[in-house]
DNA sequence: CACAGTTTTACCCAAATGGGTAATTTTAGG
DNA sequence: CCTAAAATTACCCATTTGGGTAAAACTGTG
């Protein structure tokens, strides 16, 4: 089960720590704990700036996993329902495999203190919400579906997705659920939302 | 306009840099210069781990700011789609007003290092969904409204509410809007998730 | 004015932290 | 077996940070 190199244990650590307390709380000796190494390999691995390389390379992966799930949304030649229903699958398909990515990357964005994140944001993977906009206003006027302003009918989808698993801690102390049945929660979740939705746009 | 003593610019100012920060990358440092004092004052009006008293106080009042507007939802004797008509009302109101507390309160639980949330957590004023929860069956069974998971439901309408001022950052980068642009179609978007859940819900 | 309360100034300290190094030992492949 | 890479050990240092103090200066009010 555990092949992974010791330089893919570090990041893996780091990957966690991060994860879970934010760049500020993250702590270099817990990265190197939690690997089951030494603190002097995370300078042997990543000299110079071990915590802020680590950190770029894990928000980079962790922000891209995010956003370039948002263009299923918007690449394929289907109905808007069907899109709707593949990005749907796209998502919680990430969200359950990495359940505190959201939180993290939300976290990060808001104490805007790494500058390196303009540059992220710029990358080509900038999903281009316009071709579902129009298709959304076309097809409402085409009687397909209700009319509805779409910036917020795809605002509503990512919402109910991603929200939980932002609010998870919150959620799981009011309803008092422990993790395994939140994720079963979950699971059940994408077909509850897709229905929803479903509803809310028949004409 | 301002009034302000100076015990309360400090709370002020405090409040200001934890909620934008989180609790560990806040400087107490920051907080006295953005209260226009000197580091010495906050020892002045909160003697002895003035850092960790000054958060819990303003965590705490955060916290049961968010929370018990979800009472909302609950108390009411009304329809379940005029509650969460009443629902929207009052969040949106907080949230308008208060637009980075849900993201400072969600980071806070997310890294749960203080133990003092716990505290919180199981003060009075915790709310009690079931009564809605049954209301919803209630009304489903009785064909009011189509019949549908009412946690879900719930959760969908606290999620479309509550994720966009999360994932503000992001989505104000992603669509370039300005604040002022954003907080208009936030203002808009409170009759939207209205409009969608009535539908989402009808028979 | 006198005086208590408030505010500033100018320091200090201990601990934590990120970052780093040099020497040594362990490990695996040729 | 021998060697280079990998990993460990045991340190060090500079900086930041939270927390703190004592004395001086300021302020308003009786």
């Amino acid at each position: 089960m555990k092949e992974l190199s010791t330089e893919e244990k570090i990041v893996q650590a780091a990957k966690e720590v991060f994860t879970q307390k934010g760049y500020a709380a993250a702590r270099t000796d817990e990265i190197a704990v939690r690997a089951g190494v030494n603190k002097g390999l995370l300078q042997y691995y990543f000299k110079g700036k071990s915590k802020e390389k680590l950190f770029k390379a894990i928000f980079e992966e962790a922000f891209l996993k995010m956003i370039t799930r948002i263009n299923v949304i918007f690449e394929s030649e289907d109905t808007v329902e069907h899109k709707i229903e593949l990005a749907l699958d796209a998502y919680f398909d990430l969200l359950l495999e990495n359940p505190n990515l959201p939180g993290f990357i939300v976290n990060e964005l808001h104490t805007n203190i790494h500058a390196f994140v303009e540059e992220i944001m710029q990358k080509p993977n900038r999903p281009n919400p316009m071709p579902l906009l129009m298709q959304i206003m076309e097809e409402a006027a085409q009687g397909k579906i209700r009319p509805i302003n779409p910036v917020h009918l795809i605002l509503n989808v990512l919402s109910m997705t991603v929200f939980p698993f932002i609010a998870r801690p919150l959620f799981q102390r009011l309803v008092n659920v422990d993790d395994a049945t939140f994720m079963d929660m979950m699971r059940q979740r994408k077909a509850e939302i897709l229905d929803f939705v479903k509803h809310a746009i028949k004409p």
